[in-house]
DNA sequence: GACAATGTACTAACTGGTTAGTTTAGTCAA
DNA sequence: TTGACTAAACTAACCAGTTAGTACATTGTC
């Protein structure tokens, strides 16, 4: 982990050139490494392939992540942690619940489309049922705040009387992910099954018209969808 | 020339002890290949421990499937079959509109829930990119009924007046597929991030219930949803 | 000099696939 | 009915390429 440690500094300061980066090594190891894991799966992924993209050899990537499954595990947090900063950024506190719904599917829809490579992980990570993101609290962490985002939105809209009462913030959140990570985890079987591209822009904008629809039509009273 | 092949029953007259059984060794590599590659992918998977689970030697799996790939092949034929044959059994044609579109949602939710196995199967296909899928003719046809089903149903309701007109039935299909997907396929993940298990008997009926509202209110006019 | 960072060259174990052979059972001539 | 013959079904042992992981040497920096 720390690279650097407290006593010394980080040689930044000459000039000079610098053969020797530590943090550049492991950025550019994991980033590397987790283009092939999202592509090729654990098993899948060749150490030895890893490292010829790298700039480095093997043997570092053995002394900075210990072995295969500790820099798929970091390669696991490093997807997670990106994908989070960027939904981190998303604003929605201002808008009243409906605007402020729509916006947030429509950004989780875009999202998981912009980041195939992060549901890649999260689909081989379920594939091994979870338990290298078990042994990893930084994921937790980073996402019992999406929750936060969604049950506040929702909790405006009960107040106005937009939304009605007795859902559960979680689930709501539930039914948004399923609807928005799987037409990217699906889309390579769909398409060949149906014959047609679900990851073509047409299709896309339709399906995420659908499926704002389909939240907001869930979220709303009655009375209100009639308006 | 050839007195029995392979896929052919050989004379079942005489009551003597058959102690070769082609389709039996098939039927037996097939099912324990199955497991082991829905449970391991086909990279993770092994000959050698699909051979070892085997009544038979490892190189039968050769002799009857070719390859890795063929045996794999093989399997994800084998789970779309099993699956596709299990849901020609529901029957809706004579039930109104809105109970069948409630009966198809609620049969698709439970059927996915019963069958982990297809779904990893279909998870890990995806992370192939659909490639060996795509070799499969016998899948496409399979899938393309499951269409039917509910293109006849929403139709009845349109013209009954109970769904809103202007829907794409692929797409309809696509989002039920989406929600009972995902709750299997996601479930580790889910369950280990928000420390609930999802596939716990409570949380799947509340699910169930909410999945079938979600899909219910999409798809029918806002003036009977009040009633 | 000390220690962190990095490369080279290697190995032990694994793994998909094959070789060379045996057993089973149906066929057919005598 | 028998025994030689054959194709199919099947096995044990092996092989060659791969792959995760290491020992050790070297270089750079403080």
């Amino acid at each position: 982990m720390a690279a650097v440690k407290p006593g010394q500094k980080p040689k930044k300061d000459r000039g000079a050139t610098r053969v020797q980066d530590p943090d550049g090594t492991r950025r550019n190891i994991l980033e590397i490494a987790s283009k092939e894991f999202a592509l090729n799966g654990l098993s899948g992924a060749r150490i030895d392939e890893i490292a010829a993209q790298t700039r480095f050899s093997k043997r570092m990537i053995y002394y900075y992540f210990g072995d295969k499954e500790g820099l798929y595990l970091h390669a696991l947090e490093n997807a997670y942690r990106q994908v989070r900063e960027g939904e981190a950024r998303l604003d929605i506190e201002g808008l009243p619940p409906v605007a402020a719904l729509t916006r947030l599917v429509e950004f989780t829809f875009d999202h998981h489309h912009l980041h195939e490579e992060f549901i890649r992980m999260v689909m081989i990570e379920n594939i091994h049922h979870g338990v290298y993101l078990e042994q990893s609290d930084v994921i937790r962490e980073l996402n019992v705040t999406a929750i936060d985002h969604i049950a506040r939105v929702y909790a405006r809209g009960v107040e106005d009387g937009k939304f009605r009462p007795g859902l559960d913030p979680v689930e709501l959140h539930w039914q948004v992910s399923a609807l928005c990570f799987f037409n990217v985890s699906n889309r390579a079987t769909f398409s060949k099954i149906f014959g047609r591209d679900i990851g073509a822009p047409d299709q896309l904008e339709r399906l995420k018209r659908n499926t704002v629809d389909m939240v907001l039509r869930f979220a709303s009273k009655a009375e209100v969808l009639g308006e």
